[in-house]
DNA sequence: TTTGAATGCGTGACCGTTCACGCAACCTCA
DNA sequence: TGAGGTTGCGTGAACGGTCACGCATTCAAA
């Protein structure tokens, strides 16, 4: 392994100006940066990250931005976990994170919480950011100091200069979920509930589960738009009556973390087991209903990896200077009863 | 953070003192050493790594012992690939590979290559085996010095001190295959294609899919054995006798990477698309014919990440001195057209 | 009593970086 | 002309460990 001290004999001057040359840290003429520079080249230098970061005695602060853990029946635990798991891993280079987690249904929060963001941020090294309210998210990127890198994952805002962005596939996960729904059955009535306020990745999910249902016209689909403002009371009452007044009702779609809450209802309406019910996300009151045989099927895309990774480029590209993909889709994992308890993602 | 200059000070010795405590390398009174240990306790005293592995000017180098990686329809690229990515990460730590590759279904080839193993033994830290020829392999680990540790993928070896076996749930993914299976379809007869010789794996998958399918008579299964060592032509006459015997076959179940031999059997009889065909292993024949409709799942046990485990599991012993799990059971994850493409495992 | 080994411990070089500091030599401007 | 600034470079300490070496002191054997 080429060291620096290796460069530096070989160009006949010290460490120091060695170092100068790759830090930029000026003071050397321009011949002597040539040669080092040529040598780095030739010997395929690159720096010793343990000695680098042994020098360094630095402390690395990732801030790690995302509506609260319990939101979305929990599921906002689950890229937290990974987030977890990465930094013990790196705890070895003195990693930090700061968590801010923000009420994704209130923008007031969500800017309150950037508001504190900021008071820290000349005590961070980096951001991941799960930007869900698009535009506020935008301003606050912009008005970020540009040295400071940030990771995207859940969701994206276009023309940002993210380092990596973790995104998710959700119209093609609508069509694997379709193509499921139809394996249990040929014909029929396909209930779809969206929970209300949706965002992008509920209506791509929905877009991309349509059109394969619309191609077969033996399927119907009925759409249901509950409000999750609302008090649970109302939301049974409008989903059961969709079930009561459509008793031939064969298979039924949920495009976001909510699937038990309709697997509540089918319960208490006879009907768990004998309609196909799919949804989205691991938490745990899904994982409930999907070992009971309720849930047929639960899409994940793999939400411990997407915090897992995010922190991790992080690290890749602050603390070991290393390239990182600049986009990284996740997988997208079908989980039945059979294979839940083996579930990582 | 505590270090062991501060250990040393706050215990009235030197650093030598202390280090020598530590790795018990003896010339220490008793009194010191349990002042020094008590010490250690209480400040909760952890090794950095990043200066121990830079004074230790060591390079590790881990063994990887595994059949050639071209066979089973390059199965075994599979888990390479994760070691390589493990690798890749671990560099910094000066990690290195020696790879060993024998004929799985020679006990012959096997004992030469775990010779030529035993010639570099002194040079390894640490191994990483995946035991597909149990009895040979046992005899090798009993040989092998106390010291080196060794962790198993893929098969296991029992009551053997392994540091940490990294495994498949193979009844279960049967149970799953069944599940599938009797998705698409609600009555019929279902091939079971075993390729011989079968190794426990493979026996283990068809008794889970048995167990499921049996107890329901609406189903029949008929098993067929085809020996692998045979040539091809023979086999696609055999298999091809099945189906034009069977003409109502309904599915196929075929617990091994060899799934796009029967494929394309189905594809030269016209039947493909027809007949529900559910296999294992994400190997690139497989992936075709997932991708065109012949197969319609793919069950994968997350080959890639087994690599890697294995690769972290010694790292982490060996380099990290950190506690590790005895026992992983890697994600059993279901692969569609749909899908496949974002697969990681 | 002398010799030599064993015991208990400190010292200092080293691993590969980073970075503050200092010292010439040269340049510039009053 | 000389004070003060700039440029180009070397030096050495520090990060937190590891380990070879060496120096007393003790103790048993010759």
């Amino acid at each position: 392994m080429t060291t620096l001290n290796e460069i530096a004999r070989r160009a006949n001057v010290s460490v120091g100006t060695v170092d100068r040359v790759i830090h930029n840290r000026g003071r050397v003429s321009e011949v002597t940066r040539e040669k080092v520079l040529r040598l780095i080249e030739e010997l395929d230098y690159r720096p010793n990250v343990l000695a680098r970061n042994l020098s360094l005695k630095k402390t690395f602060n990732f801030g790690v931005l995302t509506p609260s853990p319990e939101q979305d029946g929990r599921y906002w635990e689950l890229p937290l976990t990974g987030v977890r798991k990465a930094l013990e891993e790196l705890r070895v280079y003195n990693v930090h994170l700061l968590f801010f987690h923000y009420d994704k249904y209130s923008e007031d929060s969500f800017r309150q919480i950037c508001q504190n963001v900021r008071k820290d941020i000349e005590k961070l090294d980096g951001l991941l950011i799960a930007p869900v309210l698009s535009k506020a998210s935008e301003q606050f990127i912009c008005r970020l100091p540009k040295e400071i890198p940030y990771v995207f994952f859940d969701s994206y805002i276009p023309d940002s200069q993210c380092l990596t962005y973790i995104g998710q596939e959700s119209y093609q996960s609508g069509i694997l979920a379709a193509n499921l729904m139809t394996m249990k059955f040929e014909s029929g009535k396909i209930g779809v509930f969206r929970v209300l306020p949706v965002d992008y990745h509920i209506e791509d999910r929905v877009r991309g589960f349509q059109s394969v249902i619309q191609q077969n016209s033996r399927y119907t689909i009925l759409t249901l738009d509950v409000n999750r403002q609302i008090d649970t009371q109302v939301f049974d009452h409008v989903s059961e009556r969709l079930i009561d007044e459509h008793p031939d009702i064969q298979g039924i779609f949920v495009p976001s973390a909510c699937t038990h809450q309709v697997a509540d209802i089918l319960i208490k309406r006879n009907r768990a087991g004998n309609v196909t019910l799919i949804g989205y996300d691991l938490v745990e009151e899904n994982r409930k209903h999907l070992k009971n045989g309720v849930i047929d099927f639960i899409i994940s895309q793999s939400p411990t990896l997407q915090g897992y990774q995010g922190i991790y480029s992080l690290f890749k590209h602050i603390i070991l200077n290393e390239p990182v993909e600049s986009k990284l889709v996740v997988p997208m994992d079908i989980l039945t009863s059979d294979n839940v308890d083996y579930y990582q993602g």
